[in-house]
RNA sequence: UGGGUUAUGGUGUAACGGUAGCACUACAGAUUUUGAUUCUGUCUGUCUAGGUUCGAAUCCUAGUAACCCAACCA
C-alpha cells in the first residue's frame, strides 16, 4: 500500500534530526518580499515549507521579508496571501521582520557593545572599492576603529533622523580579507527616510536582508530555514551573527531554484513585462504568476502534483513546461464538465432533416458519477469546425470531406453530399444528410465511422468571445539567449476568438467550474466576463494526435 | 589570480559499495461516439581520465564544464 517514496535530501536531513532528538518538531517559514508578485518558483518554496510541516510534526509560519519600504507595498501582501491560500495552506503564524525592528536594533546595539559593528562614513563608492574583488582583498575603512562609545553616539544619531540617507551605515567588523566577498564587513544598517508600509515613519534606518532574516528566523525559532542557491554564501555570515548574538541557531539548507521552458521566472523580468505593457498585467494568463495561472484555469491541486512531480534537488534545473500542462490535464481531464463550442465555423444544412428541433443528451463527464447530462438542441443547420472538413483531404484524414461519413457527437451520423462555395471560393455551407437510425444511443444503421465531430445548432448557438493562449515566448530559455529577453516574446502568445459559437448550457458557466470543449481543450470563464459577453480563457489544449501526424 | 555550489536518458528526479529505477517527452500499437481519456510496448543516461574493490553513479586522485559571490536589493 505505502510504497516507500524515496526522500529529498531536505526530508532526510529532517528525519535524521527528528530521529536523533535534535527536535520534536520542525518549524519551517515562507518569507516572501511584498514587492511583487508570487510565481511558480514561489509555489515550489511554498509547497516544499508548508509540505514539510504537513508531513513532520510542527508548523509554518509566513513572514513578509519587509525591510526595504522603498519597494514595498500593502497591495502584495494581499496577494501574497490570497495566492498562498488558494494553493491550500495555511500558515501558523502571519509576521512580518518590521514586527522586530525593536529587537533587531537593540541585537545592532549589541553587535556595537562587543566591538563587532561600527558606523562607516565611507560613501557607496568608498565601500564598494574597499570590497576588494572575489580575487583582491579589500582594505579597511578608516571608520573601522572608532570607539564602542562613539559607534553608539553614532549609531544613536542615525536612528534619531541626524543624517540624510546614505550619509551613515553600520557594518559588521569581521574580517576585509575574508575569502566570502559577505564577510568583508557587510552594511547591516542604512539610512531610509521613507514611509513603511507598516511601521509608517517610526524609523529612518532599515536592516539589511542578512541582519533581518537570519534574527527574524532565530526570534521565530524556525528550525530548517529554506532558501535557495544563491543565498549558500550567505549562510556563513548568518551563522557568525547567530553565534555573535547568542541567540536561537536556526539552520539555512538551500536548494535549486526552479525554472520553467518558455518562460523566465525573476521577479525583475516580470515587472519589466508589466510595466513595459507585454502583458496585460500581473495576472494576465500568459504569466507564469500564481494569480495569472488562477486566472488562466489551472487548479491548486495540478500546481501541487506538478511541484511534487519535479521534486527538489541542488542542481540548476529547467523543467519542462510540459509536465505542468500534463499535470493541469490530468486533473481537468476528471472534473470540467463537457460542453460543444465551435471556434471558426462553417454551415452545415441536413437537407433531408426537417424544421423541428430535436433535443438529445450528452453526458457531461463520463468520469464523475454525480454529474447529470445534459439536453442539446440539434436542428436542420448546424456549425462544424472549418478545420473538420477538407475538400482534398491528406490520407488519414477520417474528418468530413466530399461523400465522406461522420458522426456528429451524441447526435447522428452525416454524408457530405455538396460543397457550397461564394465568389472568391471560400466555402460557406456544407449540404448533408443525415441518417436517421444512428442517432445515438439506438444506431441501427450498422454503419462505423471513424470520425466524431462536435458541433453547435445554428438556432441556439450563444455567441462568446474565446481567448487562446500560447507560450509567452518563442525560446525554451529566454534568459539564456543573446540580447534582451524581451526580443524571445511570442507574438503570436494571445489569440481573441471574439465571436465563437456555443452551446446554449454554456449560458449557466460558473466561475469555479472548468469546462472541456469537446476536441478544443480546456477553459474557465474569465473576470472580464459581462452578463451579455461570456470569455473564456483556454487553461491548456488537448492532446492532439492528429496535429502531430500532420507535422510528418 | 580567490571562494562556494553542482554534474545520472531530450527534461526532472531516484538508487546511500551489489540488477541504473520512476515520471514527463518522443516513437510504435490496442481500445475509443472527443485523433481526448485509458491500456500495452520501444528508444535514449552515470562529465572525462586514472585508481581502490570480487563488484563503483556511489570511495580515492587529477582534470573538465555549468552556476553563484565585488546592491546602502532580497
Amino acid at each position: 500500500m505505502s510504497e516507500e517514496k524515496s526522500l529529498n535530501f531536505l526530508e532526510e536531513i529532517i528525519e535524521t534530526d527528528l530521529k536523533n532528538g535534535k527536535y520534536k518538531q520542525i518549524i519551517t517559514r515562507f518569507p516572501p518580499e511584498p514587492n511583487g508578485y508570487l510565481h511558480m518558483g514561489h509555489a515550489t518554496s511554498i509547497c516544499l515549507n508548508f509540505g514539510l510541516t504537513k508531513k513532520y510534526p510542527g508548523y509554518t509560519n509566513l513572514r513578509f521579508d519587509d525591510t526595504n519600504p522603498v519597494t514595498e507595498e500593502t497591495e502584495y501582501v494581499d496577494s501574497i496571501k490570497a495566492d498562498i491560500k488558494w494553493l491550500g495552506f495555511e500558515w501558523k503564524h502571519e509576521l512580518y521582520a518590521s514586527d522586530y525592528f525593536d529587537q533587531l536594533y537593540q541585537f545592532a546595539v549589541t553587535l556595537i557593545k562587543k566591538g563587532l559593528a561600527y558606523v562607516d562614513d565611507s560613501t557607496s563608492e568608498e565601500i564598494a572599492t574597499q570590497k576588494g574583488t572575489p580575487t583582491q582583498a579589500g582594505v579597511n575603512s578608516k571608520y573601522r576603529d572608532r570607539s564602542m562609545e562613539e559607534n553608539i553616539s553614532l549609531f544613536e544619531a542615525m536612528r534619531a533622523g541626524k543624517y540624510k540617507d546614505g550619509e551613515k551605515v553600520l557594518r559588521a567588523k569581521i574580517d576585509m580579507a575574508h575569502t566570502n566577498m559577505l564577510m568583508r564587513d557587510p552594511i547591516i544598517y542604512r539610512i531610509k527616510h521613507a514611509h513603511h508600509h507598516r511601521t509608517g515613519d517610526k524609523w529612518c534606518i532599515y536592516p539589511m536582508y542578512d541582519f533581518a532574516h537570519g534574527q527574524s528566523d532565530s526570534i521565530e525559532n524556525i528550525t530548517h530555514s529554506i532558501c535557495t542557491l544563491e543565498f549558500v554564501p550567505h549562510r556563513e555570515l548568518y551563522d557568525w551573527l547567530i553565534e555573535q548574538l547568542n541567540i536561537y541557531p536556526s539552520h539555512q539548507y538551500e536548494f535549486a531554484r526552479r525554472n520553467m521552458t518558455y518562460t523566465v521566472m525573476s521577479k525583475r523580468k516580470l515587472l519589466q513585462l508589466v510595466n513595459e505593457k507585454h502583458v496585460s498585467g500581473w495576472d494576465d494568463p500568459r504569466m507564469p504568476t500564481i494569480s495569472a495561472m488562477r486566472r488562466r484555469g489551472y487548479t491548486p491541486e495540478s500546481i501541487r502534483e506538478f511541484c511534487d512531480r519535479v521534486g527538489i534537488a541542488k542542481r540548476e534545473n529547467v523543467v519542462d513546461v510540459g509536465l505542468l500542462e500534463f499535470c493541469v490535464r490530468e486533473h481537468l481531464n476528471r472534473i470540467a464538465l463537457r460542453r460543444m463550442v465551435v471556434l471558426d465555423p462553417v454551415k452545415v444544412v441536413l437537407t433531408n432533416y426537417n424544421d423541428e428541433v430535436e433535443y438529445i443528451t450528452s453526458e457531461g463527464n463520463a468520469d464523475d458519477v454525480n454529474d447529470s447530462t445534459r439536453a442539446i438542441p440539434f436542428g436542420k443547420e448546424l456549425y462544424i469546425e472549418r478545420e473538420d472538413f477538407m475538400e482534398n483531404p491528406p490520407k488519414k484524414y477520417f474528418r468530413l470531406f466530399p461523400g465522406s461519413m461522420v458522426r456528429l457527437k451524441s447526435a447522428y451520423i452525416i454524408q457530405c453530399n455538396e460543397v457550397i462555395k461564394d465568389a472568391e471560393g471560400n466555402i460557406v455551407e456544407l449540404k448533408c444528410t443525415y441518417l436517421p437510425e444512428s442517432k445515438s444511443g439506438n444506431d441501427t444503421s450498422g454503419i462505423h465511422v471513424k470520425g466524431t465531430l462536435h458541433w453547435v445548432s445554428a438556432a441556439h448557438a450563444v455567441k462568446i468571445e474565446v481567448r487562446l493562449y500560447d507560450r509567452l515566448f518563442k525560446v525554451e530559455d529566454p534568459s539564456n539567449e543573446e540580447g534582451d529577453f524581451k526580443e524571445y516574446i511570442n507574438p503570436d502568445s494571445l489569440q481573441v476568438i471574439p465571436n465563437a459559437y456555443a452551446e446554449p448550457a454554456l449560458k449557466d458557466a460558473k466561475f469555479e467550474d472548468r469546462y472541456q470543449f469537446l476536441r478544443k481543450g480546456y477553459f474557465c470563464l474569465d473576470k472580464d466576463s459581462t452578463t451579455d459577453k461570456l470569455i473564456f480563457n483556454r487553461t491548456v489544449t488537448l492532446k492532439d494526435a492528429w496535429a502531430k501526424e500532420q507535422k510528418k
